[in-house]
DNA sequence: TCCCAGGTAGATC
DNA sequence: GATCTACATGGG
């Protein structure tokens, strides 16, 4: 992997096991607006700019070297080495070998956990264009304009202060619905600190987990969620109804088991690869249902 | 009109 | 403990 710059752009090189649009569009990420085929506007820690990729060539416009090496990089995890965790669970799980033939570029990233964490609470029960649509308005009502980007107005991500300001009655405004209470309930925890990424990223899966789960709103999925895609812990393992089916349909021979009985099974058969598993899984929902 | 969506809390048994 | 249901909103 080569880091240069060129002009005004900072150009990642010989990327490998990287695929900018499946990881973007599998459904751990909301904040992002598609441009064109392999072209995308991207917002996170307070900046937006636009990223292409051609082939094996990531392209970050108007970036500095400095900000790709410190934010970028990190935030799309291209500083691990996937082939390792793809062997390991192509041999693990033939479910998994066609998803991983399918997605062989989908990542793991790494967001900001507050963005995480309110995203994910808004996820319950809605569909993935519905989200966005949600996260997005947060964004551009209560978030910080940023600038302009191929004539689409940026807004970053609110704050922990800017959040904590939001009132029950402005979240349901912004069609949140039930939810308002539990994202009202989640700033609280943040901006007092009781919840922080800091205290977080120190625990262990299952006391983060419990954390967590004290929020409001915030059950087991919604935790795994949080902890996978922004606090690096790779090993949780969420179900949702996709996940859900996919396996009580392959390894449950179709029969309804609890949630708690599919999580223990994950854990003993993919480890501490149950996060990266889970996303060939998820990213691959559609294929896996048709084949069946 | 009915059913479902990257679920969870509270009630009930 | 393990199940059952209400919950806002939008789309098929």
């Amino acid at each position: 992997m080569k880091v240069f710059k060129k002009g005004k752009n900072t150009i990642i090189d010989e990327i490998k096991d990287f695929d900018l649009a499946q990881t973007l569009e599998c459904g751990q990420c909301f904040n992002f607006h598609k441009l064109d085929d392999d072209e995308y506007l991207v917002v996170a820690f307070g900046n937006a700019i636009k990223i292409k990729q051609e082939k094996h060539r990531l392209i970050f416009f108007n970036t500095k070297i400095s900000d790709v090496r410190n934010i970028w990089i990190h935030y799309f995890d291209l500083d691990r080495d996937y082939a390792k965790i793809k062997n390991y669970l192509r041999r693990k799980d033939p479910l998994l070998r066609d998803a991983i033939k399918e997605f062989s570029g989908v990542r793991l990233m790494n967001q900001e956990f507050h963005s995480a964490l309110i995203s994910f609470i808004i996820s319950q029960n809605k569909q993935i264009p519905h989200i966005k649509k949600i996260c997005s308005d947060i964004c551009k009502n209560y978030g910080k304009y940023i600038g302009e980007i191929e004539g689409i107005k940026c807004y970053s991500f609110p704050t922990i202060d800017e959040l904590s300001r939001i009132t029950e009655k402005q979240f349901r405004d912004l069609k949140t619905g039930f939810r308002a209470p539990y994202l009202v309930d989640a700033c609280q925890k943040l901006k007092s600190g009781k919840i922080s990424d800091e205290k977080l990223m120190n625990q262990d899966c299952d006391d983060c987990r419990c954390s967590l789960t004290s929020i409001k709103g915030v059950g087991d999925k919604v935790a795994n969620c949080a902890m996978l895609f922004s606090l690096g812990k790779r090993e949780a393992f969420p179900i949702d109804v996709w996940i859900y089916r996919i396996m009580v349909d392959t390894y449950f021979d179709g029969k309804q088991v609890s949630k708690d009985e599919i999580a223990e099974f994950a854990k003993k058969k993919y480890g501490k690869y149950g996060g990266y598993a889970q996303q060939y899984m998820f990213a691959a929902r559609n294929n896996i249902k048709e084949a069946k």
